[in-house]
DNA sequence: CAATTAGTTGACATATGGACAACCACATTA
DNA sequence: TAATGTGGTTGTCCATATGTCAACTAATTG
């Protein structure tokens, strides 16, 4: 089959490059930089870029005439689920970071990779920039667990035969903050979710019978937890999860969790989920 | 001139589809309908529809089969300057809003619109849901204002030339969140900045003697201020706005306008803004 | 379950984008 | 100030990617 739209993915490269994280700390980049990025005839380039000018999906700097993403991407943004998600769990992500001292998020699963939607940073955080817009693995993060948790069996198969080996990160992509050292073959190992579907689907038996999800995979040094959050036809939509370092935590594991917890489920009844235990 | 990028330009109106209002309202909308709002043969959008969903620029609903805005959309978004100057302006403007009890905004300058990027809403208002993502005409409204009276002269004389008259919304367009009665020849005429440019020129000149602007003609029986915020160069940047119904105002004005000018320089400062007076 | 509507796929003619090159603007250096 | 280099824009020609149209399948409705 030919997907006759092969000038719209080429072009799409063009945004793709400029939401590069080379893009994005230069504060922009120029018509000849992303041709090199694409692989693409620059002229061709200065005039793709300027359609896109003219829609607001990209703006440019007048002084120094480099591109970046355009207002109009964050005015449009603001029409995605994500947002509005992110817009009703502000509040409720404000209180738990006020129980526990610790930097909240809110994030949903989008094919193989968590997305961090919403983050409120404790008031004595290290770092204040937050996650907000990244994608992580989903299988060894707590959040992925939490909301994986929330599907059926046969679901979670299905998952785990198309996402379980995803890489990392899709092709040009956003990338996270810090790009991590070259890749270990060895931490590359551990970023699967588990060895087995079999061990998995315990993992996550164990998520729904405690009602929360731990993680101390995804970052060194650091214990997550995280709780799913449902809408109003009981269907899990999004994961609430708080990290924290493991010398701060202590034995208090537990105790995290149950906070987490209680915030998704008082954010599940502002969506409208039914009043009903966790399941 | 041939642009060279006709097909792009026709692919960016299916964006711009999913991004109307009728799309958000209905959570999604289908291949046939996007055709019909783009005036395209449907198979060629189901094409289209497909490479985009493929990049997460638009999400498809599984069940429904409808498009909407994809989660790419929100993650890139946060790549945007006006992501990170909302993430800045947030505890400046939650610190605003306990001040004077009303919801206040965070809004820029793009072309001849005012774009809100972020809104925290008061404890009371009657209204939960925010203005984020909305473009309103910059003329009448404080904020525009209280940006364009940071331009100099001739910088304004640009911007009157190319902008005064731009119609309220453009394209297909993301709209306001009331679409407005239909078009009263009235009304819109007062949708103008003012009469004439020495006129305008006035208005930002009192602007700039205050140290915020005011506009009442923005909605009925709402009172706007405004004030500027700049950036570490000192240029003006965006403009942190207040809006309270006449009655609940009284004579205050002038105390509401200090108190936005403060936390609009508290906000400069934050974003490293040289600490001398108003301009 | 027939009838209608929504979505996908195939094939051909033609509009459109890629390649290349000339050109402009600006900065850097000799 | 001429010379050289870098980044950006625009024109033209031709291969090819896309629009058109139509047949088809899949979902939805009465």
């Amino acid at each position: 089959m030919r997907t006759h739209t092969a000038g719209l993915a080429r072009d799409l490269e063009v945004i793709e490059a400029l939401a590069s994280a080379e893009a994005f700390t230069l504060g922009g980049i120029g018509v000849a930089r992303v041709a090199e990025l694409t692989k693409r005839d620059k002229g061709q380039i200065s005039r793709v870029l300027k359609t896109l000018e003219a829609t607001g999906l990209v703006d440019r700097d007048k002084a120094t005439r480099k591109y970046s993403l355009g207002h109009r991407f964050y005015s449009m943004s603001m029409r995605t689920r994500e947002a509005h998600l992110a817009l009703q769990a502000e509040s409720r992500l404000a209180e738990l970071v006020a129980q526990v001292q610790e930097t909240a998020h809110l994030n949903v699963l989008r094919g193989g990779r968590v997305l961090t939607i919403k983050t409120v940073v404790a008031a004595d955080a290290v770092r204040r920039s937050g996650w907000d817009g990244v994608l992580s693995n989903a299988g060894i993060t707590a959040s992925g667990r939490a909301i994986l948790a929330g599907l059926t069996d046969s679901e979670i198969e299905l998952w785990w035969a198309e996402h379980a080996l995803d890489d990392p990160l899709p092709l040009l992509s956003i990338d996270m903050p810090e790009p991590a050292e070259p890749i270990n073959p060895k931490t590359r190992r551990a970023r699967r979710p588990a060895r087995s579907l079999k061990q998995f689907e315990k993992m996550l038996q164990e998520v729904r019978d405690k009602g929360y999800a731990i993680s101390d995979e995804f970052q060194e040094g650091i214990v997550d937890a995280a709780a799913p959050v449902r809408d109003s036809s009981n269907i899990v939509v999004a994961a609430i999860s708080v990290g924290a370092s493991i010398e701060r935590l202590g034995d208090q594991t537990d105790q995290l969790g149950q906070l987490v917890s209680a915030a998704a489920l008082r954010l599940s009844t502002d969506l409208g989920a039914p009043i009903i235990g966790p399941a």
